[in-house]
DNA sequence: AAGAATTAAGTTATCGATAACATAGAGGAG
DNA sequence: CTCCTCTATGTTATCGATAACTTAATTCTT
């Protein structure tokens, strides 16, 4: 008892004369216990302040927690910060805590993390955003513990996916934008890392939503900066320095559009009139500009919801989808 | 051996005929073990694919963890997200983890979520706005791990305190919009929880720079939502309602600001000119308005980095300051 | 060259909770 | 009244890494 503010279990054993096991067994509700013996031991546990310890808990299991590894692009992003927040509540209700990680889209970064994340022996992990390196995929694999792919939707899961159809979504924002008239569109990225990024998922399907129709993207300007307002701003100043007439412009999220819109009200070019705007996300800020934003929306919450609930499903063995598409809705907004 | 996927030290061990210290050394880095001896372990280590299981060593070294536990109010602010991601990454390099919970101002979900927290261990705790309950004080003073608390500024912290002088803020804010002229004053802020709370301070100061130059609010409206773009819209509209004719408008933060100006901007009030706008926080969109916003510009990937060197500077015995004040920086803008 | 100091190991005990098994006593069935 | 079944509880072994010792071999001193 070197530190007598750190009680153990067998403290509260010895203290009561009874044996662990029994103030264990009262500690985790199961059975096999008296009233009486109940009552003593939440007293003192009670009296003593006594907080159990979950590593040598997870120790004596043998090995696995109830930590979950959680990966993410970035945190900045009040998407992806839905998304965890809802996760974490959701996961913190059903008893497992969340170790988070963030990858800033380099598959590097990802592995780096999940190395580290999986010497917590967690019970499961959830990664946004495809794992792309041979190391991170056998990693997965040979962990043998659930994985929940969240965001984007893949093909082949290594477990299970839950997200949105960033192909399509980008394929339906095209068919919007061409049924309205608009002939000359642009596209306004930023960087978002590997080919499989949601991002590109998008501006595929725009592609090819554009292609569909007989129509082609006149002009695209990826800026090499995360996604936000500022990348917004200065990919559709360079977009347009090029010198090609457009009259509307796909951004990459919501932000992006919004520090669009910024420019394009800094030169004078009205919207949708002269020129229409989409993004993808449908922030809050989408709202409550002049026009309502053209966008799509989508259901952070419930994602993050959803996939912590997948995940503790195949924890307990109960059957789990192994594909979730979450559907999105098709904001057409004023902006087009 | 029951899984083969996961070998333990021990197997290293016996498979290279040495004993498990001396793996445990050549992995740890220390001495004592010959060059022969290290590249032997190394390449096995490397051939089955080792993953060290930290849950084992934190037991083993007598309970303590590499896990440091970080509780925000919120995740979906772009503020908090940035410096939870530049905490993150600093205490990743210097070899921690982070376990995050969330507490929405409520200090109930605060001591649920350090109960839970506390369970495993950390090796320290990083809190984002004032613990309040006493059982909360009770249980980190009693676990003897360093502590910072982040954001607000205390008087006397738990351990260390680390943030922005929100009440100085306020005060200089309140100078900046009575020196330029502007003499009927409102205040817009959202639902902080308690009393502490940094967005209560910045508009206690505000009031106490405004009586200093004979000033006082003319009219101010605390919205029961999170704060944010929704929020700063909404208030500015049931402030305006009231009919209190108002020359400037003091926001909580930034979000809240820009959701005041799109609501100025959609009943034609011309900024700055008929009324003035000012802000805290200096996000990224501020700086791409038409008017660049007036506000005050907080350092948050600073804070996060001090925060954890703080916290590991401590854990080793360096010493460290007990109050970290960090510069914000007035941001005059054109909107006051 | 003898003893001291250093290096490169190996041994043992331990952390706290838990699973799996063991046991004593109470109450019920026949 | 005997056997049998619960119920409440105790015992033992265990998870993987590590701290703190110990030992054997090697190198350095003077």
């Amino acid at each position: 008892m070197e530190n007598p503010l750190k009680p153990s279990l067998g403290d509260i054993a010895r203290s009561l004369g009874v044996s662990k096991m029994t103030v264990s067994r009262v500690l985790r509700g199961g059975a096999g216990f008296s009233d009486e013996t109940r009552a003593r031991v939440l007293s003192e546990v009670e009296r003593v302040g006594y907080v159990p310890n979950r590593i040598a808990a997870a120790f004596g299991r043998g090995g696995s927690s109830t930590l979950v590894g959680v990966c993410v692009p970035r945190l900045t992003s009040p998407l992806f910060g839905s998304v965890l927040e809802s996760m974490n509540a959701t996961f913190a209700r059903l008893g497992y805590q969340t170790m988070i990680g963030v990858h800033n889209h380099s598959s590097e970064e990802e592995e780096t993390w999940l190395r580290m994340s999986a010497s917590w022996k967690p019970a499961a992990f959830v990664l946004a955003s495809r794992a792309q390196s041979a190391g991170t995929l056998k990693l997965l694999r040979s962990s043998g513990v659930p994985v929940a792919e969240i965001w984007n939707l893949t093909t082949k899961p290594i477990d299970l996916a839950i997200g949105f159809a960033h192909y399509d979504n980008g394929l339906e924002m095209a068919r919007l934008i061409l049924g309205a008239g608009r002939t000359k569109v642009g596209y306004v990225g930023a960087l978002s890392g590997q080919k499989t990024a949601a991002g590109h998922l998008r501006h595929h399907g725009f592609c090819d939503g554009m292609a569909d129709m007989g129509g082609k993207l006149a002009a695209q300007e990826i800026v090499e900066d995360t996604p936000g307002f500022y990348a917004g701003f200065y990919g559709t100043e360079t977009m347009l320095a090029r010198g090609t007439r457009l009259d509307a412009i796909y951004y990459q999220d919501d932000e992006m559009a919004i520090g669009g819109l910024a420019y394009l009200a800094k030169i004078g070019a009205r919207v949708p009139e002269d020129i229409g705007v989409a993004g993808w996300g449908g922030m809050e800020a989408a709202s409550i500009l002049p026009k309502r934003l053209t966008t799509t929306a989508i259901p952070t919450t419930r994602l993050g919801k959803l996939a912590a609930e997948a995940i503790v499903s195949r924890l307990r063995g109960d059957p789990v989808e192994d594909v979730t598409i979450i559907e999105t809705r098709l904001v057409p907004g004023s902006t087009i």
